[in-house]
DNA sequence: AGAATTTGACCGGC
DNA sequence: GCCGGTCAAATTCT
């Protein structure tokens, strides 16, 4: 649905996005070392680290990047195991499909390495095989909603050669499905205590948790959520996290069940970002998660290197709200960034 | 019972 | 012919 641009090329209006958005970046910086220096610094930290991954997301756009997280993979492949062979009656059996099904693969539209496959998505795993050049054997998954939906993203797994508690995660195609289950509330603190600016629907806070140290949370800024406040179901947001601990100095994620069983991945955690990284509330710490190839792809979707963009909604999957996360949902011409006061914006409450 | 996963076979591109 | 991606029956899980 980038329809950002008219004639320009997808890879011009990535390059714009991310030039404008790092811009933002320093002036936002500019704005908190003005404030209260000491409540800030964890916020400077963050924005640094937005800013070297802005570089480097130009970088990459600029013609060097390969886009490409090393791959492979090794150790204890994601083989459950334990079920029981099939009786050989449909391996054998007649024509299993049509003659054409006419294999068309959806663009790379991003490589993560995390340690969950939990990314608030809902997947559905329809494969497994082991790969020529791996030791372990890649999954995969494509979205839930194919079938009633016609989403068609989809997503190839494999676990981490160097490090096998990490996942090499590929995506392709957008999700173009509306899946309120799977992105729950995401609330600001701020947003309930500072009224936020009616224009600002959407923005993200590093507010604090009872006092404590800063949490991360980000949501609609609509009054009606404010009581999930602070409660982040981090399980369905893995990739929320991914796009900004990828931005910050010490970037974290939380790690994730097993399974692609979405449905079952469903257990909520408190998140708090201290020190330098995520931390839950339980008082587990939360694990790094890193994104692969290009940054901007976790951006407003706009075409990339002649990826297919148009599937509407981008990284959407979230409730009522048209446009909560605008951040990541931000389909609608790459709009990010491109006017002052946007439905986007960033808080640093304190 | 329905949903999700497993896994060998099938299919198309190189 | 090889290899990666997908299909779909069987199996398991909730």
């Amino acid at each position: 649905m980038a329809s950002s641009g008219g004639a320009r090329s997808p890879a011009a209006v990535v390059l714009d996005d991310l030039v404008d958005v790092r811009d933002r970046v320093a002036m936002l910086q500019t704005v908190l070392q003005e404030s209260s220096p000491g409540a800030t610094v964890e916020a400077g930290e963050l924005v640094e680290g937005m800013t070297a991954k802005l570089s480097s997301a130009l970088s990459a756009v600029l013609g060097t990047g390969d886009g490409s997280v090393a791959s492979s993979s090794s150790g204890a492949g994601g083989g459950p195991g334990g079920r029981r062979r099939r009786t050989g009656a449909a391996s054998s059996g007649p024509h299993r499909r049509s003659s054409s099904r006419g294999r068309m693969k959806s663009p790379l539209i991003k490589t993560v390495t995390a340690t969950t496959l939990t990314d608030g998505k809902s997947w559905r795993k329809y494969g497994q095989k082991q790969i020529n050049d791996s030791t372990n054997p890649r999954s995969y998954y494509r979205c839930t909603h194919l079938p009633d939906q016609g989403c068609k993203a989809k997503r190839h797994v494999h676990v981490s050669e160097a490090n096998p508690s990490e996942y090499t995660i590929d995506y392709y195609g957008q999700h173009t499905c509306r899946d309120p289950s799977t992105f729950p509330s995401l609330i600001v603190q701020g947003a309930a205590d500072t009224a936020p600016p009616p224009d600002c629907a959407n923005l993200i806070s590093f507010a604090p948790i009872n006092g404590a140290n800063r949490a991360f949370t980000a949501s609609t800024s609509t009054s009606a959520f404010a009581h999930h406040l602070m409660k982040e179901p981090v399980d369905h947001h893995p990739m929320l996290f991914s796009q900004f601990s990828n931005y910050s100095s010490s970037p974290p994620a939380q790690e994730g069940i097993p399974s692609g069983s979405s449905s079952r991945a469903c257990h909520e955690r408190f998140m708090q970002y201290a020190g330098g990284q995520f931390v839950d509330i339980t008082g587990r710490s939360t694990s790094p998660l890193t994104v692969g190839s290009a940054p901007a792809e976790y951006w407003p979707v706009v075409g990339v290197a002649g990826v297919d963009m148009d599937a509407g909604a981008g990284m959407d999957s979230f409730p009522s709200s048209p446009s909560s996360l605008g951040f990541m949902s931000g389909s609608l011409g790459g709009s990010f960034g491109n006017t002052v006061c946007d439905d986007d914006l960033f808080s640093f409450d304190s």
